[in-house]
DNA sequence: CTTCAGGATATTGTATACAATCGACTATCG
DNA sequence: CGATAGTCGATTGTATACAATATCCTGAAG
């Protein structure tokens, strides 16, 4: 178990929020390992703070599927799983659809600023061929679409959603940097029907384009042994 | 701010659980009103605990969108709105159609015994015309199909997302008790076609269902003033 | 009369202390 | 030798104490 798990812990916005947007990094770029256990005062002797936000990550994590807590029994990181990806991808091709097609009628010109800016950004992203900063950037993206939806409930459940997805996106770009060109075009068309207003194409482009991901994420899942690393 | 809000507090799952549990019933069903504050304090000593299990339970309630924090600024219930509850509708209706389509095909003998049990109740319920008993069988209901589903993803996500939605449901039931014979009506339709094992049929009933149901709870919703009451 | 400064108060955020429970180990008995 | 009860250590769950901050009230100045 390296974990090295060193992050600065400003706090604009909370410890705990502070403090499970980094365990949520080391999780979806695995410096912590499916699987590995997660105690409480570890955590927070590590980062010289107190249990109280250390727990409150935790319950953060949870609801994001990256974490299972067990009563009385701790924590630990979730395992990755090829049934797992397939709920994630399930779930994903319904509501990344919806936010696309709300996204399209209720997007305001600063949404697409955003939207172009972040696309912009993907691209220097993918000529870098970092997995990490690719992800980075697509997550984002992805971000300013679900914001231009101006759904809020939508956006809720993304944000739970997401971060579980990320891990699986993780380990497919890192055997197969290519897959970036393909997560390229399609947010590219993706943005392009947000920006021209359809709802219908937003939508297509999405749900085609994440459907598209599952298959070949899954395929290189299968064929990897990112499942159990240590086991 | 006449709140009651007397239950057991029995812990067979965890004390934060069941405090959210109950304070969930009390959102839905108004004990609690929207903006009212809920000072952690005030609810630790009305039920003899401390602090720490009511933080936790406000966090749950955050994630199922009934509790809105502001940092140091304190929580309070979440306001109902018309914007909101086509919030949750559109959600609704993507993950719910997922939801029946993934147990028509994953539903084992068990599953099907327990949605049958379920809708034998809820048929109870309705004879009794009874809001909040009709509520309680329906949402049983609900959750039996999602767990038919065995997609744990789309259970964790309608988990966050169904309470919110019963909100809305209270409002309708108690203007529009006829309400109740639409709602008994759609669900036995999608537990036949779950029992058929016809995808598609599930995934089509449930959609029109809910649909349905938005077209006529936001109605009876703008003929209410259920979203300030006390403004 | 309005506005702004300052302090008092209420409430959250974090730290620490204590209690309860689970798992593993050991020793004893069959 | 195997099984089982009992005990110990590790870790979570809950309670309490302390710190920080936002809000509200008061009062004086313009």
């Amino acid at each position: 178990m390296g974990t090295s798990l060193a992050f600065n812990l400003s706090l604009p916005e909370g410890l705990p929020q502070e403090l499970a947007r980094g365990l949520e990094e080391a999780i979806v770029f695995r410096d912590l390992t499916p699987g590995e256990r997660l105690v409480e005062e570890d955590i927070a002797s590590r980062f010289d703070i107190s249990r109280s936000p250390v727990r409150e990550a935790f319950r953060i994590l949870e609801t994001r599927g990256l974490v299972l807590r067990e009563a009385r029994r701790g924590s630990r990181v979730a395992d990755l799983s090829r049934r797992d990806l397939d709920e994630v991808y399930a779930c994903r091709v319904e509501l990344e659809g919806l936010a696309a097609a709300q996204a399209a009628r209720a997007r305001t010109p600063a949404d697409l600023d955003s939207l172009d800016e972040r696309l912009e950004a993907l691209t220097v992203a993918r000529d870098r061929a970092s997995p990490r900063g690719f992800l980075r950037a697509s997550m984002a993206l992805s971000r300013a679409i679900h914001e231009a939806s101006h759904n809020r409930t939508l956006i809720r459940l993304l944000s739970t959603l997401e971060p579980q997805a990320m891990r699986y996106r993780y380990v497919a770009y890192v055997r197969a940097e290519s897959l970036m060109d393909a997560s390229l075009e399609g947010n590219g068309a993706v943005a392009e029907s947000i920006h021209t207003g359809d709802c219908e194409a937003a939508s297509a482009a999405t749900t085609r384009m994440i459907r598209n991901a599952w298959a070949v994420v899954g395929r290189v899942f299968d064929e990897s042994d990112a499942a159990e690393p240590a086991a």
